[in-house]
DNA sequence: CCAATTTGCCTAAGTGACTTAGGCAAATGC
DNA sequence: GCATTTGCCTAAGTCACTTAGGCAAATTGG
């Protein structure tokens, strides 16, 4: 019987790539033990429960998504880098639907200490730089961007937007200007 | 055998309560039959399956979320009405995590359409009468605002505010205060 | 290069949730 | 009071998760 070769990290991939293809609810150890047709009790070699599996993609997929936003962030400052923002977050959700779920699951405190959540804040935080924000300001404004572009993405991958002939890209850069005009207006205040 | 006097609407408000208690994903046909002390095959009158009971979840409390935004937006108008529509929704996440959940809880497309889903997307106009935003501003707004809504309430929940020693009440005063203010702005435009 | 050890995948077995089929008894209605 | 309907039951099959223990392949080190 020739091994399989499975690795945690070929199976975080292996994870990744089902939970954009199938849905990141469909992604089980199961699923993942046919893929590499072996019997479902040899990834416990590997994983430790099913948990341990969807946390290690949901730490893949911030990862990827931060390093994505870093790049599209480079150089940029004021409203180019409030829209490589968004435009970096929303792209890697309707690309990677799977992942971006993952992005999204509520890990334990240590884990998401540790994890590239804390880029993802530093990160809003650096868009502000541009707008010249006091404090607490600054703070107020880091959630509403996060809400703001979440909450976007979020309804129009539900399909929220579907329903109006108003073209949902149209709506986005409607936000982004609105949310740039705010920031401007808030600025120094 | 005394019959339990099981119908539909006592199991759905049974899954509703227990969603509070111990969240949605815990809420499962098996932990609805032990509530009511009865087999779980029992159920399978009442409910066609786990889906089924999901989704009379999410339709209760799309009605009750419903019912409040409209008590909360009664005689109010522009701003005022703007902060009775994002408190009503952000209280009910709070006051009932598990049923905000399930709110958010996909539905297919002839079920959403029979919903409430669609009481929400025409008091979320009804806040922008007292701005006068032409159309296709309208249904920007819409969105960003249902956006905003959501995904700040998401966050909140998740715990992404807590990290911070600025107070998230103030926050979301903020917020208020500069989607109000982003709005007026664009008022007639 | 062979022996000892470690590693990788296996079989076996138990848990818990979902679902269908078919039965008996309680409630209902004539 | 009897027939029918209704409500909950037992039985049985599916599928996912998880642990324990075994055998064989790979690795290591003499």
């Amino acid at each position: 019987m020739a091994r399989a070769g499975l690795t945690p990290e070929r199976l975080t991939l292996a994870g990744v790539e089902l939970a954009d293809e199938v849905g990141l609810d469909q992604v089980t150890v199961s699923a993942l033990a046919r893929r590499f047709d072996v019997k479902v009790a040899s990834l416990y070699s590997h994983l430790k429960s099913s948990q341990d599996l969807k946390t290690r993609i949901a730490l893949f997929a911030l990862e990827e998504l931060a390093d994505r936003v870093a790049a599209a962030l480079a150089g940029r400052a004021g409203k180019d880098a409030l829209a490589a923002f968004g435009n970096a977050y929303r792209d890697y959700a309707r690309e990677h639907p799977g992942r971006y779920a993952a992005a999204q699951l509520r890990l334990d405190t240590e884990t998401a200490a540790a994890s590239a959540g804390v880029r993802h804040a530093q990160m809003t935080r650096a868009i502000l730089r541009g707008y010249d924000l006091p404090e607490p300001d600054q703070t107020h404004a880091v959630r509403m961007l996060g809400s703001v572009f979440h909450g976007y993405v979020s309804l129009e991958m539900a399909g929220g937007f579907s329903h109006t002939a108003v073209d949902s890209q149209q709506s986005w850069e409607w936000t982004l200007d609105s949310l740039d005009a705010l920031l401007r207006s808030q600025a120094g205040s």
